[in-house]
DNA sequence: TTCTCCATGTAAGTAGTTACATGATTGG
DNA sequence: CCAATCATGTAACTACTTACATGGAGAA
């Protein structure tokens, strides 16, 4: 029981400026105009298609983090509307990539934080009955199954597009999603047929 | 862009009865003391051991759920302490588990939720130079084989133990984490390799 | 005696989601 | 003309974390 206190999240080396303070989200969105977005409807989109994976964000989280980066300098918001349709678009000051680049370099403490309601219940399975329990095991594997059609389909084209843009990473991380869902559809195809074999028996 | 709504987390199919209502933490500590736990203390270490991986828990939410859960009649509380020390010992009563099966087998929406700030960075790498990047992709290397070392240290033996005592799921999402881990370390192998090769040209 | 573990709990704050409100544009 | 999409935004709520407070027990 000594070292069991592995990831006690304490760590922090973080002798960093007093200031920041920037919530996570405020990052995202200056990340995703960096890339190429322009207005807040687009970062959404941006997230929701290329880092759904690991990391969401909802227009409540946006509107607000554009308005506070547009006070703090990092962007400048102009009011380009479509014809009689509203649109602000954003584009970074000269401040705004060493701030993203000084976020990016700091040494916060990142534990794996999957947050899976699905593999929850998966770990108390045996409260049910053999069959109920293995629709838990199809349920996950059908969701990694969707999941891997939708990355391939929707973030590969935006991957590859980054890519040819001189961006390497977002091909990276989709690459880390690829293979985290392939880990687990594999994962469970062993322990279905395992447990037919022993059906079978 | 017809189909990109794939997760739109609508759905929910829940004719369930309308009472329910209890936070996911709840059914948490209901499956912990199901699997042996008995003080709140004890459900927090076998979550920060076993499912660690995949869900954590704080005091502050195990502790007014264990009072509600009795409130509710799901659980009893007795006195039950070591010399002068104060502890509380719960055991389910009759309707605890028909309750746990319910939420086990009922439809709740699932979406895959990784919240990962060291994925959500190297998403943004480009951001950096070359050098400050890998290093990134170091850290999210090592931190997955530190899992895997605590995986395989920590829950392993834990996850064993169930095993003897009948419960087989545990090992199950254990595996899972397992390869998780194991498939990040290796796509960042393969992307370091890449990379020094480029290097070496 | 001092450190770590065992053990229970609360207050205050942060982060995030859901639900709502509004309305224009485009494509079929 | 209807549905989907583009577009911005807020209020209320829920979930969760952090920090704190307290103290006994066992081991070195």
């Amino acid at each position: 029981m000594t070292d069991l206190e592995v990831d006690n999240l304490s760590a922090e080396p973080n002798g960093q400026s007093p200031k920041d303070k920037l919530p996570t989200a405020a990052y995202v969105v200056l990340g995703m105009l960096r890339a190429g977005a322009r207005s807040g409807y687009e970062i959404k989109r941006a997230v929701d298609v290329s880092a759904r994976f690991f990391w969401a964000i909802s227009p409540a989280q946006i509107y607000p983090n554009l308005k506070r980066l547009q006070q703090a300098g990092l962007i400048e918001s102009r009011s380009d509307p479509h014809g009689q349709r509203a649109r602000l678009t954003h584009t970074l000051t000269a401040q705004a990539l060493p701030e993203l680049r000084r976020w990016l370099s700091r040494a916060d403490p990142t534990p794996f934080e999957v947050r899976d309601l699905a593999t929850l219940k998966l770990f108390f399975a045996d409260a049910l009955d053999q069959e109920q329990a293995m629709s838990l095991v199809l349920d996950l594997r059908r969701r990694s199954e969707e999941r891997l059609q939708v990355l391939h389909r929707q973030s590969m084209p935006l991957a590859k597009g980054a890519q040819n843009a001189g961006l390497s990473y977002p091909m990276f991380t989709l690459e880390l999603g690829i293979a985290i869902h392939q880990a687990m559809v594999d994962v469970c195809n062993t322990f279905e047929q395992k447990h037919s074999m022993a059906e079978a028996r």
